[in-house]
DNA sequence: CGAAAATTTGACATGACTCAACTGGAGTGG
DNA sequence: CCACTCCAGTTGAGTCATGTCAAATTTTCG
């Protein structure tokens, strides 16, 4: 589906546009391609743009001052995806946004995201929801976090990205639940077995 | 200073309403005084109401299958507090809200709160802003679990909620931390030593 | 094909948990 | 106002989950 079409069908699942105002929306979004292992972001840069993942998979990540690598979450088509920090206060990224597979996201500056949340009402409004929607799955991922062994994670996670599963690097997963690749083989092999 | 006042002064940061508009909003904030140890919102209940906390300190947790209980988060004077899944469709809370200390929290209706949202663009923008406040303190949150030791979280949050950590036990903080009560106070002695 | 990257395996180390006993302070009722 | 109870916090012994490191193996990809 064109990038454009995801986008709008994201937007009208939540709030309605009228036909001028998602003229307003599509041409305020602009296409980027990447290809696998390709940065959107990268720690220290500023980032000014919010982003739409019209296909592909890329993973938010932030790098600790041991140099490992914690990944928050892995993005698919139909996610918004940023350092939503360094967007909102305007300062350096920490964390940094590369593609896993070749993607299509949607860019919106900043500057033409406050206008068009000036124009339209249902703007603001589709944002709170995404992100109140946004907010209630970070908050289940810290709960399980905290509440899950390592094997029950991998589990759940399993349930949850079955469909990207295969994509995703097994390390990669291993760092978005949190574990050494090493303890992840252990608890496939022993699953397996 | 009065619960309202607290309130608009709250929006206030964020957006500019006219004085009707103020005026609307208060009207649609009802004021709750809890005691220590009162629920304000009991996992299984349905949460129809957006709260916000005029002054004291309550906690939101869940407790897991096995019966332990895991801190989200202790919201404190000027915090916005909620099972905002359960809000957001309706569904029984998974969550409990309950008072630590003494405290004041306005609550308004689902209802209420979506005909504000209907009459009053910046309402809109004001819930979209303090979600993706939120939202970036969560992502904080899960980025310091997933990358520091018992030891580190502590230090760190003795340091973040340096005004409220006598008001806490030490076995709420142990929840919140995601340790047991015994290894906090291992890891205390050992600093004290 | 060959090199680099990802995964597996195993030995060992350690941080955090469990359980049980003990201490000390804050109510509470006689 | 004392004795008692209850709850939070501490301490220590033993255990378990997960991490570290190193090496072997498999997969990916130029």
């Amino acid at each position: 589906m064109d990038a454009h079409q995801a986008l709008l069908q994201n937007i009208g699942k939540y709030v309605s546009l009228t036909q001028a105002e998602q003229d307003a929306v599509c041409q305020a979004f602009h296409p980027t391609e990447l290809k696998k292992k390709e940065y959107l972001l990268e720690a220290g840069e500023y980032s000014n743009h919010m982003r739409f993942i019209a296909s592909g998979c890329l993973k938010l990540f932030r790098v600790d001052d041991a140099g490992n690598e914690h990944i928050l979450f892995f993005g698919m088509g139909g996610w918004w995806v940023n350092d939503l920090y360094a967007y909102l206060t305007e300062t350096p990224a920490t964390y940094s946004l590369q593609a896993i597979t070749n993607s299509v996201v949607l860019q919106i500056h900043r500057h033409d995201l406050d206008r068009l949340f000036d124009e339209i009402h249902m703007m603001d409004r589709f944002f709170r929801m995404k992100t109140q929607k946004g907010y209630v799955a970070l908050q289940e991922r810290t709960t399980r976090t905290m509440s899950l062994s390592a094997e029950q994670r991998y589990a759940d996670f399993v349930k949850r990205y079955r469909d990207m599963e295969q994509q995703i690097p097994q390390y990669m997963i291993a760092s978005y639940l949190g574990v050494t690749p090493e303890h992840l083989s252990a608890i496939r092999s022993k699953n397996t077995r």
